[in-house]
DNA sequence: TGAAAGATTCGCT
DNA sequence: GCGAATCTTTCAG
């Protein structure tokens, strides 16, 4: 598979030394820019945090294998999984490992950095803060939709990722957020003290 | 074939 | 802070 450096540095995420390449990616994402060029005009964000979900880990949807649903998580690294929770709220994924191995980082919030007037409007609210903080809102916003699921993380392609900037401070590790299972691990990931970080 | 649960959000109190 | 909305997937019977 090809990776495309500015978009998606595999060395720079192996050179972090992490208990797993999930987590690995999940803290290699914060900071980085996620843009959506949707049919209303270029949106994107600032990732300011997010959640590990690893091969073995029994919240992750893959836990008891594969199924039409969870498949693209089973793609290499960099592919996108799009999943409904609760009926209303969308779910933005990045598959976290090599081919045939389950495992996803899911994006929780962002700071909104482009298209702010288009997010405003995806979302019916005005305050900055409110655009993109929560999994199902940074769906909204962005207007990401299920016709996502599967393709991948390209410079070419709808959604991909760019290069952050270098000034956003410490990497807390924390409870992740809404589940049952495994409910103990400290696999979310945000930026210490930033106002776009959920809950 | 049916039932339950779910990586949430919003509005109301 | 609490509870309802909402609907697809998955597993059990």
């Amino acid at each position: 598979m090809e990776i495309e450096p500015e978009l998606y540095d595999l060395r720079a995420l192996e050179a972090k030394e992490a208990p797993s390449e999930t987590h690995a990616l999940a803290r290699f994402l914060l900071g980085k820019l996620l843009v959506h060029r949707s049919e209303g005009g270029l949106v994107g964000g600032w990732i300011v945090e997010t959640e590990a979900y690893p091969p073995g880990d029994e919240a992750c949807h893959c836990f008891r294998g594969r199924t039409a649903r969870n498949a693209a998580l089973f793609l290499p690294h960099g592919h996108i999984y799009m999943y409904r929770c609760y009926g209303t709220s969308l779910m933005f994924n990045i598959s976290a490992e090599k081919e045939g191995v389950g495992a996803g980082v899911l994006v929780r919030a962002l700071e909104p950095a482009l298209g702010l007037d288009l997010m405003r409007a995806n979302r019916g609210v005005a305050d900055v803060r409110d655009l993109a903080r929560g999994p199902g809102r940074l769906c909204q916003a962005l207007a990401l939709s299920l016709n996502l699921n599967g393709q991948r993380l390209s410079r070419r392609g709808r959604v991909r990722l760019m290069s952050g900037r270098g000034d956003w401070g410490a990497i807390e590790a924390s409870l992740r957020i809404g589940i049952s299972k495994n409910a103990g691990a400290l696999w979310r990931y945000s930026f210490t003290g930033n106002r776009f970080v959920s809950r």
